[in-house]
RNA sequence: GCCCGGGUGGCCCAACGGUAGAGGCGGCCGGCUUAAACCCGGCUCAAGUGUGGGUUCGACUCCCACCCCGGGCACCA
């Protein structure tokens, strides 16, 4: 036995069979004595076959999961795929196939490979979200918003893809490009659908407090939101009698407007100035790609309107242009510009040669955006600009010029897409009742079959006459399907939830089963999620609790986001031929080594880069645990108990009991210092050899395979079978004896003005004045003390002391 | 420009304000071997923690300023 070689393959098919066979990873959805963690990482796109980060992903999942159950949890881990998207679209518009053959292929593999893991998930609640008895609840969760005007349409300049034939949401705009193609993304006036995201942006803020996710991920959510209070203000054009409302976050420098801007999408800029000239200018800029319009280093453009409007804090007329510096998204789509205190204002009033007004002292230079005393505002004069807010906008609110009020960066979420491979959104279009849910009873509408992917603009299912045809459910007379499909996110914004419950067919879930499980008690992912997919989640569940459909308000309790793996400080991507392959990873070493390697390489938060070298190292190590397994494994295998005797092992054992407990516990995912730790402790139970008795030896061994068991499953398995007979997932973690833990002698280091001198043995309990004693009287401190004197001494029990010498 | 991370031996990475070095890689020596690889044992090696200040008995750790790398946001009034 002990002349054989570490085979990885054979072990972890043995196991991974126990486990299929014994459904070890299944929980029900009973009530338990137990307390329950649902343990869930982001559900992967299938797309040809798992890479190294799905790797990184489920081998942090499946640690935490573990823990959790040997720690007396009842653990949900379930598994699924985001299964609908546009890879396997355009895939389909080159090769012809249907999106759901190659999808579904590429789910079958994905699988494979996950099982081939070892990863230990509940397969019997797996579904993707591109099968109908998913998405009929998907669409069941849209009628519930449209019913109560969560979900409508509206015309509105959106941003279309002109490569992908659709429109996408704000948030998956990058740059200005699409943020799956990168083609520059145009501005189109179109009617979509949306969702009412922006109702919630108050509660998506403030309930961050509740959950612990890491502070740089409700950062990026805060910045997206882009919360600002300020006042809206009234600027009057008298000559036309049209009130222009502006936003400002700054009322403070009202005094200080010279001129007004309003964007070139403003319905009213022809109706104050038509002229070729403004035409042209407002053509230009609205066919302008977004990056180059959004561009702030571009010199400022703009054209005068020749009007004016009045200022109302002093009636002053001033004059109004129109520029592609301000954006009919946010605010009113019109400003009052104090080139004085505002950047941008500033640099349009030098380009225009307006006049620029400071109101505020402070700063050498202007535009000075700081706070000072308030000058040139009237009765204002004097006052602290912060102070002179609250009085302007209350003497505006007396006056009815103006009221405080808040904008958001936050825009309602897009979600209609024109393209075929989505969930469809379950509406009829009636010419005479309007926009008509599908009744519930006869969802699912299900995705027809259709001869063309391409995209031309319109959804390809508007080729379907067959299924785009129906009676209206409500007058019966003929009428044509919405066309269109859902975004992807759309799907991926409660699937979380469905897992909780995935066979129920009266219903997306029960109730009482969902409190059970929700919320996720650890998600885990990559960061590039951390507004797109995580911010629509948390909207889901606050409007579905309004809907009164359920109790949580946020899905994910706790957070995790996984840095990158690179390689040769790279982006893993086939084009530069640095990729590497967890199958081929897998053939060659194993899971346990794939997995473990991918722990080791880093604390798994930060982005790591990725070495070949250093998976044999890791190899070798659960090949040598393997080895020593078998070399000590006893004749008859006996439970469990630790050693009474503290040998170096033992306590080593414990030792390393204490450290990777610690390591995994309280919200740490210091995998890399765990496995470091185990490693320890194999390389004792090597020094051990001859001189430990086979108890020590065995309980040595034992306790470094149930430590390897959440990063290694079948080799912690394996060898702690080999110990005791025992099936290690079955068994509590271990815990550490304070006792094995503490020393009876410690080494005292001797530092003068705080440079280690001497190191001295001393008993871990001496007294400090003992220690002080003993540190004053070693030779190599009078050596260095030669007579000058002795100040102070400050000791650290257990540990060192510290003379001051002058 | 603003906001987050991160800069420690040749490399990846550890270190409650208390001995800078746990673990791995690489390297070297020895054992095993006809030999090499694997394996086993040992070892060395080296840097003083990006830079400059400060706080402290004592700073990789805390504070200030700056440099470099990575990421996010950015004409949002």
């Amino acid at each position: 036995m002990a002349d054989q070689r570490y085979d990885p393959a054979a072990i972890e098919a043995k196991w991974q069979r126990v486990w299929a066979d014994e459904h070890t990873w299944e929980v029900s959805n009973d009530p338990d004595e137990r307390p329950k963690a649902y343990v869930l990482e982001m559900l992967p796109y299938p797309s040809g076959e798992p890479h190294i980060g799905h790797l990184k992903t489920y081998s942090v999942g499946d640690a935490v999961a573990h823990f959790r159950r040997r720690n007396g949890y009842r653990v949900l881990h379930p598994m699924g795929y985001d299964a609908f998207g546009l890879p396997a679209e355009n895939h389909a518009i080159r090769t012809g196939r249907h999106p759901r053959e190659s999808t579904e292929e590429s789910i079958a593999e994905f699988q494979r490979q996950f099982r081939r893991w070892g990863v230990s998930i509940d397969w019997t609640r797996e579904f993707g979200t591109h099968e109908p008895r998913y998405y009929r609840w998907t669409q069941w969760i849209f009628l519930r918003l449209f019913e109560r005007g969560l979900a409508y349409r509206k015309q509105a300049a959106v941003k279309w893809c002109p490569n992908d034939q659709t429109v996408l949401a704000n948030e998956q705009v990058i740059d200005g490009r699409c943020e799956r193609c990168g083609a520059l993304v145009e501005s189109r006036q179109l009617e979509q659908w949306f969702f009412r995201i922006t109702d919630y942006a108050d509660r998506l803020l403030d309930d961050m407090r509740e959950i612990d996710w890491p502070p740089h991920v409700k950062t990026m959510q805060e910045n997206w939101i882009g919360r600002s209070e300020g006042a809206e203000v009234s600027f009057r054009c008298e000559e036309l009698g049209i009130d222009f409302p502006v936003f400002t976050t700054r009322p403070d420098t009202l005094f200080g407007a010279t001129f007004f801007v309003m964007a070139p999408e403003h319905p009213d800029v022809l109706r104050m100035r038509d002229t070729p000239e403004v035409r042209e200018y407002v053509n230009r800029a609205v066919n302008e790609p977004a990056e180059e319009r959004g561009d702030e280093h571009k010199e400022k453009t703009g054209v005068p309107l020749g009007r004016t409007v009045t200022n109302p804090v002093n009636g002053e007329e001033i004059p109004v242009f129109v520029a592609d510096y301000v954006l009919m998204e946010y605010g009113t789509g019109a400003i009052m510009a104090v080139p004085a205190h505002d950047t941008r204002d500033h640099e349009f009033a030098e380009r225009f040669g307006l006049e620029i007004r400071r109101v505020i002292e402070g700063g050498e230079e202007l535009p000075y955006t700081g706070d000072g005393p308030m000058v040139s505002s009237g009765r204002f004069d004097g006052m602290h600009n912060r102070e002179a807010y609250d009085a302007i906008v209350d003497w505006l609110e007396a006056d009815g010029k103006g009221s405080r009020s808040v904008n958001y960066r936050l825009r309602d979420w897009l979600l209609s897409r024109q393209r075929y491979w989505g969930c469809p959104i379950p509406i009829v279009h009636c010419e005479e009742c309007g926009l008509v849910p599908v009744p519930d009873d006869q969802l699912p509408v299900e995705l027809p079959d259709v001869e063309d992917y391409a995209p031309k603009g319109r959804s390809p299912l508007a080729a379907a006459e067959d299924w785009v045809n129906v009676d209206c459910p409500r007058c019966d007379r003929p009428a044509r399907r919405e066309t269109d499909t859902m975004d992807t996110f759309v799907d991926s914004s409660w699937y979380f939830l469905r897992y909780c419950d995935p066979d129920n067919d009266g219903a997306p879930w029960d109730r009482v089963v969902l409190g059970r499980w929700m919320p996720v008690d650890q998600y885990i992912g990559g960061v590039e999620h951390a507004i797109l997919h995580l911010l629509y989640a948390r909207f889901f569940m606050k409007a579905l609790s309004d809907l009164d459909l359920l109790d949580v308000t946020e899905p994910f309790a706790r957070l995790f986001t996984q840095g990158m793996i690179t390689r040769d400080g790279a982006k893993m991507s086939k084009s530069k031929g640095n990729v590497v392959s967890p199958s081929a990873l897998v053939e060659s070493h194993g899971a346990d080594t794939a997995r473990s390697y991918i722990l080791f390489i880093g604390p798994p938060e930060h982005d790591a880069d990725w070495q070949d070298e250093g998976v044999g190292g890791v190899h070798r190590f659960l090949s040598r645990l393997w080895t020593i397994a078998n070399e000590v494994a006893p004749e008859v295998r006996a439970p469990l108990s630790a050693p009474a005797e503290a040998t170096p092992l033992t306590r080593k054992a414990h030792w390393a009991i204490d450290k990777v407990t610690r390591d995994m516990t309280g919200g740490r995912f210091s995998f890399n210092t765990a496995i470091a730790a185990v490693m320890e402790l194999v390389n004792e139970i090597y020094r051990g050899r001859g001189s430990e008795s086979p108890e020590a030896m065995r309980f040595g061994v034992a306790t470094a395979g149930s430590l390897i068991f959440p990063f290694a499953p079948h080799l912690g398995a394996e060898v702690y079978e080999l110990m005791t007979g025992a099936r290690v997932w079955e068994e509590p973690w271990p815990e550490a004896d304070p006792a094995m833990l503490a020393r009876d002698e410690i080494e005292l280091v001797v530092q003068i003005n705080g440079k280690v001198v001497d190191r001295l043995r001393a008993a871990a309990d001496a007294p400090v004045e003992e220690l002080e004693a003993l540190a004053r009287d070693s030779k190599r401190v009078a050596a260095r003390v030669d007579g000058r004197e002795i100040v102070k001494a400050v000791v650290v029990p257990g540990k060192l002391v510290n003379l001051v010498v002058k």
